[in-house]
DNA sequence: GCGACAG
DNA sequence: ATCTTGTCGC
């Protein structure tokens, strides 16, 4: 896949700068999600398979996985990895049965260069809540730590958090759309320890329907 | 100008 | 992300 010109990129992330205006249709009350989701996206040469699994808090069980799959739109750039991943991702979701009240996706939300990342997009694209939930950084400062918690600082401002889960590799967590900074460490206290469990069968079953 | 750079 | 075998460790 051909790398866009500067043109389109530069045009691309003007629009992406401004998507932080819209305010979300609401915020997510933590103690309301009762179902949620997580979408992953696995690649084998010139096939993109995206696979939404939802997850049911109360039985904490899959109750459904959906996979829809497809040609990769756009090329992997760094800050714009919406435009390559997002449109899978968004109708893997829609394709579930029932909506989820959350979305995780493997990205990272506002811990962004224009605070719009892939996390930002997909929950804006499905109106529903998310949160973006990373296994590196891709822009700011590790802060000091704190129950667990370290901020990422960009500009001054906590835009997500490093969270360190026992001698694994820390995840980098950071609000999508519709979720508050402040209701991020509750509604991950809901989803268990480590690496979401929702989003490790994600990537499992994307990456076996490519094979 | 140079290095960094989610998946 | 993906290409790839064995190997160190719990």
């Amino acid at each position: 896949m051909l790398k866009p010109d500067t043109t389109l990129t530069s045009f691309i992330k003007q629009m992406q700068s401004r998507i932080v205006e819209i305010p979300p249709t609401r915020y997510v009350e933590p103690g309301d999600v009762k179902c949620f989701c997580g979408v992953d996206i696995s690649y084998k040469t010139d096939r993109a398979a995206a696979a939404a699994v939802l997850w049911d808090i109360r039985s904490d069980e899959v109750v459904e996985t959906k996979i829809v799959q497809g040609e990769p739109p756009f090329p992997y750039v760094p800050g714009l990895l919406f435009m390559r991943e997002a449109p899978l991702m968004t109708a893997a979701v829609k394709a579930l049965s029932k909506q989820p009240d959350l979305v995780l996706v493997d990205g990272h939300g506002i811990a962004h260069p224009r605070r719009a990342g892939l996390a930002v997009f997909v929950g804006l694209a499905l109106d529903t809540p998310s949160i973006g939930v990373a296994k590196s950084l891709l822009v700011g400062k590790i802060g000091e730590l704190k129950e667990g918690f370290a901020p990422i600082l960009l500009n001054g401002s906590t835009v997500g958090f490093q969270v360190n889960v026992g001698r694994r590799r820390p995840l980098f967590v950071s609000p999508g759309y519709g979720v508050r900074l402040e209701s991020i460490r509750e509604i991950l206290d809901r989803l268990g320890d480590g690496f979401p469990k929702v989003l490790l069968e994600a990537d499992r079953m994307s990456r076996a329907s490519l094979r």
